[in-house]
DNA sequence: TTGAAAGCGCTAACAA
DNA sequence: TTGTTAGCGCTTTCAA
């Protein structure tokens, strides 16, 4: 296929190469007689603008990088496709950069492949990085913003997952539930990834403001997966009757979901003998009929987009509502009710 | 953050630019002291090629698009992940093109972002493409495989789903069933994409052979999610307990797993009042104890990959077996089992 | 095996 | 508002 220039544009409409770009670009004034023609031209010539010629000469890609950790979880593809969209309307194409290929592959997407000046800025989604790896990526000297996870010294977008962690507690307790499990995350998972531990201390909280006594029989930890959160919930669940939780508050709806799978299994029945409740309003929540505090992580996307759209593009004014903090919200369903008694 | 040049490496290691190019992009001979002498000083340096130079000058971009409908489905992202490591260990980005974010982002994907010289090859896992859109994809004169999907006029792997049907109700049919049910995709998704209909011929060409009579009252369709096997097996499992079927053949697992779940809840047990099988290996099969036929979409994607850095890279002849079939196999779990009587 | 030099296609001063 | 022109940083002839 032959490729339309940008000389042939310029030709066409009758004016220089320079208007042309200025035309299509939106920078600098052109004539509106001028921009029509090229305009004109360029549609007529099927006209594409070259990226790297482009990106070369002012040092702008249009491309952002996404660095995540897995592909396979809900919240991370949801957090990859909001960002997606939001870039792709803006006109930036996203070149996806899944560290999860081993240690070697890591290295290269620090060391090598995000030096490339490929990309104008990088979203990093929960990512637990070694300062190193946080070192070479301020490097870069590019708009940064991290997404869920904590990066030390880099603006993060991050629900307020203590509070969160309280109010799906709040709702048991409100239900009049005082034996209130917790499915949480595993120690291994805390060491640079604060969620577990803020989930749990949004629960022990809820559970103090209540003067309900935290029972450290009432926990325990798994890997925030449905098969993870299964096996933990029997442990739970497999305890005497009387001593049993009557509700689970699980820190993620993919172990919740598994909760209510033990239940069932253990012959229980939710929510008439446990109740359960998780975090996410993951895609499946709603078939499962789990209660569950939404988070919205293709809005988180976006706005990690919005914040640095405004960075790269200042003149837009991107109206962001930068600072303000991330909404969740109560997902009421069917997998929580008062206890029996 | 300053970019180290070619120059200040060609200077460090005492040759020209050019030399330090051949060095280090290994095209042209160059001589070991030349080459050892660049690469220390591109290392002591920092250097990293400029992409978007190289590419300029060069014509090749090291990046490849991927363009796909969905990414909230297993099958899409284990596509996704197998291309994304397999082009990252060869060097090259991969530029994402989600097509999921309506019809206006669906057209500048191809009218527009595919156009702008960024990448090297396309690589359409499952789309069902339009010949508009097909055209413009071919009119890229650049690589393209397709994977999961038939495109017309582009080379496509894919299982072959007839025989992959074939085999699930085969071992359904050898554990002694004759009323095995089937869920299958909806009729509108035949359409363009012919998956739902292959599998629902290997499953009749199966039952033909064992000289079973088809019953269109043991077939259900769905939409390949979980939400939707459940509803569907209801209606199957909801029948009269001598004529309902005693095995359920699912053209996906998340349909499979639906079915387990519609079971359950009909109070029938897995495997003894019904058996399931299903097609994928999907990551939760295996908790469900659901015997399947795996497909295995990692491979399908770094398979893809080797056939496109065949052409890519002739040089470096990547023994590609292009033309073996893609493998599957079945998983026996306990889903399956003899029937009841 | 090496170096000089001419682009790759576009953008952004600068001058008009 | 427009055109001229000098690069952007690299690759690749071509000649040595």
């Amino acid at each position: 296929m032959q490729t339309v220039s940008i000389a042939e544009v310029a030709q066409r409409a009758g004016v220089s190469t320079a208007t042309v770009s200025r035309a299509l670009s939106g920078r600098g004034h052109v004539s509106a007689a001028a921009k029509d023609a090229v305009l004109r031209a360029a549609h007529d010539l099927g006209y594409v603008v070259s990226s790297n010629a482009s990106s070369l000469a002012s040092g702008r890609t249009r491309n952002v990088g996404v660095v995540l950790p897995f592909l396979d979880r809900w919240y991370f593809t949801s957090v990859l496709e909001g960002a997606q969209q939001a870039l792709m309307r803006a006109g930036y194409d996203v070149t996806l950069y899944n560290v999860s290929g081993g240690p070697e592959l890591r290295d290269r997407v620090f060391e090598e492949f995000l030096l490339r000046q490929r990309v104008d800025a990088v979203i990093a989604v929960s990512l637990e990085l070694t300062p190193h790896e946080v070192s070479r990526l301020l490097a870069l000297g590019k708009p940064l913003v991290g997404v869920g996870g904590p990066i030390p010294d880099v603006r993060t977008l991050a629900i307020d997952d203590v509070a969160v962690a309280h109010l799906a507690t709040e709702h048991l307790i409100g239900l009049g539930h005082t034996r209130i499990g917790h499915l949480g995350g595993r120690p291994e998972f805390d060491s640079d990834f604060h969620l577990p531990v803020q989930r749990r201390q949004g629960y022990e909280a809820a559970l103090a403001e209540a003067g309900i006594p935290l029972d450290p029989d009432l926990v325990a930890n798994a890997d925030f997966t449905v098969q993870g959160g299964y096996h933990a919930a029997k442990q739970l669940l497999g305890a005497h009757p009387r001593s049993r939780p009557t509700a689970i508050f699980a820190a993620s709806d993919e172990m919740g979901m598994g909760a209510i799978l033990a239940a069932r299994d253990l012959g229980l029945s939710v929510p008439h003998d446990v109740s359960v409740a998780g975090i996410d309003d993951h895609d499946q929540a709603d078939f499962f009929g789990l209660t569950t505090v939404a988070q919205f992580p293709r809005e988180q996307g976006a706005r990690a987009v919005d914040i640095l759209l405004e960075q790269l593009e200042p003149q837009h004014d991107h109206a962001v509502a930068a600072d303000i903090p991330l909404p969740f919200a109560l997902v009421v369903r069917s997998s929580t009710a008062r206890p029996r008694d």
